[in-house]
DNA sequence: ATTTATAAACTAATTTAATTAGTTTGTCAA
DNA sequence: TTGACAAACTAATTAAATTAGTTTATAAAT
């Protein structure tokens, strides 16, 4: 019965139905198998159990966003890589309403959630050194910049933005009083 | 059988067990009804299950934050005022890091969560009058504003910031350039 | 061509959690 | 003292995840 299905392509359909259903936490292995032609019980050939499901979507999750970051930004500086950055996150988010949350947490010391943040990280710091900020500074303001992004499409997401004024234009505003505070400072 | 016990009691209880475990999601309808000594399907005499307890709890949370947030800004009017705001908003979150997550869901429309919603949003609409701003510009500014504390406070309550760097000076830091962004835009 | 090993499917059974149905029992008011 | 009700209970059901053990298709080795 070895079937060509491989971990690869449940990953990449539980990530579509996770996104279809806008929460993660609502697709349930029930639907995950129906959708692949199998029983739950071959899904452990694959992942290791729920848990291990979400692992893994978190693991594609971070390499599509660091994959599009880097995408968006090259070839730019200074403001304009940070609002291309700034753009292409909440670009990802829009495509991935299910997955978006599983970002967030942090990856276990040595782990590979854990390298791929890193390696955004050092990624966006990269930008703001061109942007003209190092160290302790730069951290922060690394920080800061993640705070901005996360909230801003996480409220979205979640419909926590209630009234009907155009969010582009929040977006917008927001990256760009941030950026001009960065300056007012320095 | 009447006992002593109230709907109170019960969301008071969970939310205790909630901040504890560090997410409302691992609490369990069998952990609740244990700490208060009954059996699971008496709590359904003072919530509607798994779900009317969250919702119960999302009220909880919503007004102590409205409350916490008038009582740290009374008195107090612009940049004062803003990172007083930032600085309780931060301490509800924790304070109570397991139900933290609920506040960002909108409510549905004429629902109490709405009510709240609206009331905390209006609270701060006047704040950010003190500050010069109204109109389209001071909503865009309150999702902005909203953001901010919202993605600081829950990338480190996940534990999403990795470095060995001074948290309180982070958050500071996001608050000054943000508020120095508007001044230099206004 | 046949055997053998293995990966990946399966069925069946278990565990955990939430829920629903129906029953019992205190308390309070008529 | 009786009757109504709220709030507890037990028992049974449903949903989801998991584990154990079995079967089977493919692909490599004789």
């Amino acid at each position: 019965m070895a079937r060509d299905l491989t971990k690869e392509k449940v990953v990449q359909k539980a990530a579509e139905l996770a996104n279809y259903l806008g929460d993660v936490h609502q697709l349930k292995l029930k639907d995950l198998a129906a959708a692949l032609n199998i029983k739950v019980p071959s899904l452990y050939n694959h992942v290791k159990g729920a848990d291990g499901l979400i692992d893994a979507l978190r693991i594609h999750a971070l390499t599509q966003l660091d994959d599009l970051l880097r995408d968006a930004v090259a070839g730019k500086i200074g403001d304009e890589a940070l609002m291309a950055a700034a753009q292409s996150y909440r670009a990802f988010a829009h495509a991935n309403p299910g997955i978006y949350q599983l970002i967030i947490q942090a990856g276990e010391p040595g782990s590979e959630v854990e390298r791929i943040g890193r390696n955004t990280l050092s990624f966006l710091l990269l930008i703001l050194g061109s942007f003209g900020l190092a160290g302790d500074e730069a951290l922060h303001v690394v920080r800061g910049f993640r705070s901005l992004l996360h909230g801003f499409v996480s409220l979205e997401i979640a419909g926590g933005f209630e009234l009907d004024l155009d969010l582009d234009q929040s977006f917008e505003r927001l990256i760009k009083d941030y950026i001009s505070g960065l300056k007012a400072v320095s």
